[in-house]
DNA sequence: CGAAGAAAAAATGACTGTCAGAATTTTCCG
DNA sequence: CGGAAAATTCTGACAGTCATTTTTTCTTCG
């Protein structure tokens, strides 16, 4: 027996498909009796209303001319002041959740809960009463908690490592890998002692990825020597000039480009006698190599998800949550001196190379 | 002017909506004059179609008629004697592939590539032969190459970390995190001194990620002892119980679980003295605490992968090649103390916690 | 009491793109 | 040229919505 529709359930009870959708919406044009009895029958039949199909159905109808499409709401959560590089990075996301939705048919609309926009309950009624079913969240500070909407009218996706409250599926940067691939590259470039400095909220906001695989690469390739990740709840000049004297790094890796001034300042001359790579091409202004995280790819995926679970008509909370990640790409600058031309095949052969950025060859140190 | 619509379009070319339809779409039933005559006709009318309303549709007319959509792949590629644990794990993974691929109205081929099956260019043929589209290849050693196949005719989905030849999204655990998770667990069972042994070609087939999890946690975390990891080649019952008795961790993390009855030989008691967690349940005999890989939801979510870009007739390689994840599940054991039955405010304050593995708390050691 | 008019309730039609299968046209070969 | 096979095109049904139209019920007053 093929799943009840509504004109399957108007034929039933010798009723038109409208009164039936009227009835089942609780619209006031219906007797109540003849809506008490479609009911009734919708639920002993176990009809279930596609919602997709509803959605497109009333915008179809509603709007003759214009092109007619689904929404997604983009949902930011903004507890209190957000760094500059949280909004850029926010902004970049929401460009690419839109350009990849657009594709997909629907548009984008963007929400903020906290104290400077709606409360969680008041975005729940402004969702349902919209009809929006597909729900990007934007990265938050802290846990956020959206337990509070109703979960089983929605499909999410949080854009971040991890969230629990309810559990969803995530897109993510995939730190960890983009340091391997870095470290690679690095090598391939001659550096043999790379040096690492990192804030501790900002490590333990990302389960220390950029310093696991820092740490991994030291401890297991033999030819790096291992200089200790300067690792303080922040980084100021002197603390890390400190550093820098103490272990001469050839090469430094961190979040703030101000480090290539500290660097020059005890005598280091870039690229020539030392590198410096940041890790996130945000922070810094086209004057050294870096890191981009991809932002509007993540951004793309996370649409992607969303717009193929509405499509299977998958709401609510999922059974296993899972994280999506993606590599992040060096952008080469003045700050790193460039790889040897030519590799010699004994080069190839050796045991220590870290596995390249591009993944235009095997991951593992030992070359297949 | 309203939008121009598949009908519109149709009248105004004198055909019918099925053959525009057709046309646009690419598929063969259309005679290639036509479907010149048709693109024209678009691009010059401006027409665009609506993902949305086509996804629809295509559901409905599927889920009305048919009942079985087509077949996936699962492609092995053996090129030599495989572990047992290799083939149990591709076992456990086909099991996880077939099942979600039945609920999604596909069913499931196993395809061997290599010296004990076909070669790649008869699977090209056979695949395409019988009309199948969706492959799920299977974990294979070292770095696989099947840019030989035709990828304009297929969709894919690799079960493990990495492949570049050509570049497919990827579907793998995530031992990044479930280490993280695990250390966390540990920490809260009260271990403090927790030891890693290795073989160091499992290290670099995961990039580390086991170790470098570890690596960070010890470097993170100022209550856990620094022990350093047992890493070689292969571990053999002397190395294990030289380093064993020299740096006396209180629980033992690795992939043999013979290092049980090494402990014991040393004098440990488990679970009284010593704790032992295997990294691995299909090495286990249900005997020590293990972690699940979950193989059967990582073959669920390729399955769910390589269906949903069946159904949206997204064919070829990805664009941007994406890995998804899914954690580890800690399965107790009698080699490992319990928690302490309840935990004082005071505890969960502390600094120090390891994020916990079943993902019911903050990933980050500081407790919000 | 009954007929006009108003109000309430229910039905109709049109709208999107897709796909299986039917219908039509073209090609091929003896 | 006949007839089968292949290539191409067309038909119909399908989802839920809502403005509009039709049908039914109710009210009121000569």
């Amino acid at each position: 027996m093929p799943a009840p529709t509504l004109r399957s359930l108007a034929r039933e009870l010798g009723l038109s498909r409208t009164t039936v959708s009227d009835a089942l919406c609780g619209s006031l044009r219906v007797k109540a009796a003849t809506a008490e009895r479609v009911r009734a029958a919708a639920k002993a039949a176990g009809y279930e209303r596609n919602p997709l199909t509803g959605a497109v159905m009333s915008q179809l109808r509603r709007s003759r001319t214009q092109q007619f499409r689904g929404v997604l709401a983009a949902v930011e959560l903004v507890e209190d002041v957000r760094s500059g590089i949280a909004v850029r990075y926010n902004s970049a996301l929401l460009a690419g959740i839109s350009e990849r939705a657009s594709q997909l048919g629907f548009n984008v609309e963007r929400f903020v809960v906290g104290p400077q926009g709606v409360r969680i309950k008041r975005l729940d009624t402004i969702l349902h009463t919209r009809g929006i079913q597909g729900v990007v969240l934007l990265p938050a500070s802290g846990f956020p908690d959206l337990t509070a909407l109703d979960w089983n009218r929605y499909t999410a996706v949080y854009t971040d490592y991890f969230i629990d409250h309810p559990p969803l599926h995530c897109v993510c940067s995939d730190h960890y890998r983009s340091m391997i691939a870095l470290l690679r590259d690095l090598h391939e470039r001659g550096y043999r002692r790379p040096g690492l400095f990192m804030e501790i909220p900002l490590s333990e906001r990302l389960q220390y990825r950029w310093e696991g695989a820092f740490l991994a690469v030291q401890n297991a390739v033999p030819d790096i020597s291992a200089v200790p990740t300067l690792r303080l709840q922040e980084i100021t000049r002197s603390s890390f000039e400190a550093w820098f004297r103490k272990y001469n790094p050839d090469v430094v890796i961190g979040h703030s480009p101000e480090a290539v001034t500290w660097m020059k300042s005890t005598g280091a001359r870039l690229p020539k006698t030392h590198g410096f790579v940041c890790l996130n091409v945000l922070r810094t202004n086209g004057n050294c190599a870096t890191l981009d995280l991809q932002t509007a790819e993540l951004g793309a995926r996370a649409a992607e998800l969303v717009v193929g679970q509405l499509l299977h008509n998958e709401l609510g909370i999922p059974t296993q949550p899972s994280l999506t990640t993606i590599p992040a790409r060096l952008i080469d600058g003045p700050t790193l001196r460039s790889a040897p031309r030519q590799r010699s095949p004994r080069h190839q052969s050796t045991s220590s190379i870290p596995p390249s950025i591009d993944s235009s060859r095997p991951l593992s140190l030992q070359e297949a």
